[in-house]
RNA sequence: GUGGGCGUGGCCAAGCUUGGUUAAGGCGCCAGGAUGUGGCCCUGGAGAUCGAGGGUUCGAAUCCCUUCGCCCACCCCA
């Protein structure tokens, strides 16, 4: 704190030795669940061109139009730090030649996502996602299958109580037609909307329904859904993701007003929160974005997936007190009196680790009583003397730091010794 | 981007309303407790220009202004 000039920009945070085991376990988790579900992993660049993203997302979304990280580099390509994980996947689909593999392709992908916002609690400038995608598969099934991918990886996290909210937001066949009578609905009522309404009403109508002004309520209200609207093939889409998920037994809420703030998703949509809460919860969310090859040059493709923020999962993880599975510990701590047998203990210790254990010893030197103390804290299970006693006999004394039982074992011994034990 | 709350050693935190000797306490860290032994306990030590900058005052952690950061709501989103 004596510094401002050195620390973490807004909006970034350093993840310590502490929490690495959240993160450990959760990537464990997500590499364990896409192996379930035949996912294979993908990383592209933490940056790309920006017009990846600008054709994609929407020109007219906050992402692009006020929250990228884009800039110039020295050979004047511009550049955009990676906003959101679908883009480049698709991106590295085309340009790969992936659609001459069966489809659909399933990927997956851990990584840092860069947005320019006002950081508050679950909501970063750096945050990371897992996220999965699988393209070239227009079929419900492949809805369902990430959402369950999803239901899964969260559950097996033991993260109890969630909901899923499940939309269809339509098709270039009858999106449009639903826009037009949700303009048609509003444009009377124009007057009586928040300013933010207005906007929409021009930019993106379908965000006009999540407004959460109270005066824009009763338009909410009384406004058509766009399930009345939706043509026969997505209507038959949306009823067909519904029925897998029954047969999975996975539970959800339809959500009338659920809409998406990117603009290529299609049909599906749908989002995953915690059953606790607050305004920065949606844990997952994602949905079919069958138009997105085609903005970015490809055939048209079909596609559908997700991203979840790892970051808010281990606040909701904290939250419900779960913890990780067990932390590393030492496995041997050797302790020494005197240069000669620091030496001879320093030799001990290569060769211990050269066998595969995990060996501390203190440095300098420490008191025998502060050698023990730091031995005590290491959480190692076993401690080895070596003194003048033992150096003399050829041995060295092997302390239970549990029981506290101690024995001498010949040096060359030593090794097989602790090996053997540490399997257990 | 808008509105509100907060900011004291690595962490938690008293004090600030009623400005005044060396800024409590706890955890953690280091050392010692008759010299080869831990976890409890006891003693001691290191570590803070009280987020930063400026102002008011004889004197400010305590009052005022600015700024940065964190948190909450909006917005947006994972």
């Amino acid at each position: 704190m004596t510094s401002d000039l050195h620390r973490t920009p807004r909006g970034t945070a350093d993840i310590l030795p502490d929490d690495q085991p959240y993160w450990d376990w959760i990537r464990d988790t997500a590499r364990e669940v896409t192996r379930r579900f035949d996912y294979r992993r993908i990383d592209t660049p933490v940056f790309e061109g920006t017009s990846v993203f600008v054709r994609t997302v929407g020109e007219g979304t906050d992402i692009v139009e006020k929250e990228m990280y884009t800039f110039l580099d020295r050979g004047d390509d511009q550049l955009t730090l990676r906003p959101e994980g679908t883009a480049p996947v698709c991106r590295a689909y085309l340009q790969h030649g992936m659609h001459s593999l069966p489809q659909p392709v399933r990927m997956f992908y851990i990584a840092p996502i860069f947005r320019y916002e006002r950081p508050q609690a679950g909501r970063y400038r750096q945050h990371w996602q897992f996220g999965v995608e699988a393209i070239g598969d227009p079929n419900p099934e492949v809805d369902a299958e990430t959402i369950h991918l999803l239901w899964s990886f969260l559950a097996e996290l033991g993260l109890q109580d969630l909901s899923l909210r499940l939309n269809s937001i339509g098709d270039t066949v009858c999106r449009p037609a639903y826009l037009d009578a949700l303009r048609a609905h509003y444009q009377p009522r124009l007057g009586e909307v928040c300013d933010d309404c207005r906007v929409r009403y021009e930019k993106n109508p379908l965000r006009l329904l999540d407004c959460k002004q109270g005066r824009c309520q009763s338009a909410i209200a009384d406004a058509p859904q766009i399930s009345g609207l939706l043509c026969d093939a997505c209507a038959e889409h949306f009823a067909g993701v519904r029925s897998i998920l029954e047969l999975w037994e996975i539970p959800y809420e339809i959500a009338p007003r659920l809409v998406r703030g990117l603009d290529y998703y299609t049909r599906t949509v749908f989002e995953i929160h915690p059953a606790v809460e607050r305004s920065q919860t949606a844990l997952g969310a994602g949905g079919r974005y069958d138009g997105l090859i085609e903005r970015l040059g490809g055939r048209p493709t079909p596609g559908v997936g997700f991203g979840s923020g790892i970051e808010r999962m281990i606040l909701n993880l904290k939250e419900a007190g779960i913890e990780p599975p067990g932390v590393a510990r030492p496995d041997v701590f050797i302790v020494y009196l005197g240069e000669q047998a620091q030496r001879k203990a320093l030799g001990l210790a290569a060769e211990l680790r050269a066998n595969g254990l995990s060996v501390l010893a203190p440095t300098g030197s420490r008191s025998l009583r502060a050698q023990f103390r730091a031995a005590d804290t290491s959480g190692a299970p076993t401690a080895i003397v070596l003194g003048d006693d033992e150096l003399k006999r050829g041995e060295a004394t092997v302390r239970d730091l549990k029981t506290g039982d101690q024995s001498s074992i010949p040096m060359d011994r030593i090794v097989d010794a602790l090996s053997v034990s540490s399997q257990s």
